[in-house]
DNA sequence: CCAAGCCTACCGACTGGTAGGTAGGTCTTT
DNA sequence: AAAGACCTACCTACCAGTCGGTAGGCTTGG
């Protein structure tokens, strides 16, 4: 026999997993009740607890999955490693294209890193592995000469600013520029805009 | 007696709205109680409702006065203007300098911008104009030749998201760096790194 | 005397979570 | 094959606690 038995089993979890993930997107772990959830799956709010034992571990769960999909790809983006800016392009170009695709990542992280909540401390040490390696990777490249002079973290920081922050504030962009930041053609001229200025500040003259 | 009979008449409200900014700076609007903020003040809660007629009242209030201290900020940096780059580091640094003494505004204005939430569009259409000064200046500039052809608007952007995020994500890079980046020491760092991005992709050569 | 400022006591709505029951499928035993 | 045991998935009903907000009383200084 196909084995169907429990049908919507492991699905009715992922559904309340993808729920989940929006609404914390959307409004955060405060802003978001089990009840808003056991909506948008279409059941009861007991029956979601069925599934998972509270609240706060449907939080965890979302962000684990969240935080492991950045990971991978971070890994893949500096697996067969090039040098110098071909390879911050690679990475950087990863990153942007990651985040389009999940936008709400890059809102859940946001809310995170500012709050510093109590499931902060976990995603914290989860990205600290590859903040360094990154700040290796170009330090290393600077040494080298194949990439300019310039605090290395800082340079980082201010990369993970202007992507992210593209990305997380797009309600208040949609007001400063008077249209549709994550439109496609948007997208397109953003990433040419900051690939540019790192090009600018990184390649050797 | 001493003068202590209204001794909190006009004071509590000042005392409110400054525990409410630093509430809502921490755990936003849905994560602060009225409970919450009357603790802080040292009253109860009912007490704070004479003073205000509601929570969201005392939430616009703070924003109002967040943003007008904002607007007046960026007022006082282009008056009595000069061209080029020369006046783009006064702003720079006049916001730097701005943001590392409202750390709860950048941190309140974050959560609006990410959520876009019901107070959202009031901030909005306040920054707009701010944001679209800065464009034509940099426009000007850029046709007049003192500045390097960019997206200005884009660049902005970027130069919003490299500023702001190292504030508002302050518990985050205090784990990736491993210190205080809102010691002295560090922001000094911070600052000479962002102009230095900022002179790069700006002055002509 | 009166008003400002604060209080206690209360309200209805909603929160996360629990208790207990039911429908229906599968597995095991006879 | 039939029957009982067990399981998953979901439900309704309820719990204690907290939320923002209201009503009304007490105290105190002008």
């Amino acid at each position: 026999m196909v084995p169907q038995a429990p049908p919507a089993a492991a699905d009715t979890k992922i559904l309340i997993l993808h729920a989940a993930q929006r609404r914390f997107a959307d409004h955060g772990y405060e802003g978001t009740s089990l009840n808003d959830i056991a909506d948008d799956v279409g059941i009861r709010r007991p029956s979601i607890l069925h599934h998972f034992p509270s609240k706060e571990a449907i939080y965890r769960s979302v962000l684990a999955q969240l935080v492991g999909d950045w990971s991978e790809l971070v890994t893949k983006a500096v697996a067969d490693p090039t040098t110098g800016w071909v390879q911050v392009e690679r990475v950087l170009s990863a990153a942007f294209e990651f985040f389009e695709n999940h936008t709400d990542f890059v809102r859940l992280a946001r809310r995170e890193a500012i709050d510093g909540g109590p499931f902060f401390d976990e995603i914290a040490t989860a990205l600290q592995p590859l903040f360094d390696q990154a700040v290796g990777f170009l330090e290393r490249e600077m040494r080298a000469g194949r990439l300019r002079k310039h605090n290395a973290a800082q340079l980082l920081l201010s990369g993970y600013g202007a992507i992210l922050s593209y990305f997380s504030d797009a309600p208040l962009i949609t007001v400063l520029l008077g249209t549709d930041p994550l439109s496609p053609a948007a997208l397109k001229v953003r990433r040419r805009e900051v690939v540019e200025l790192f090009r600018t500040a990184l390649e050797p003259r």
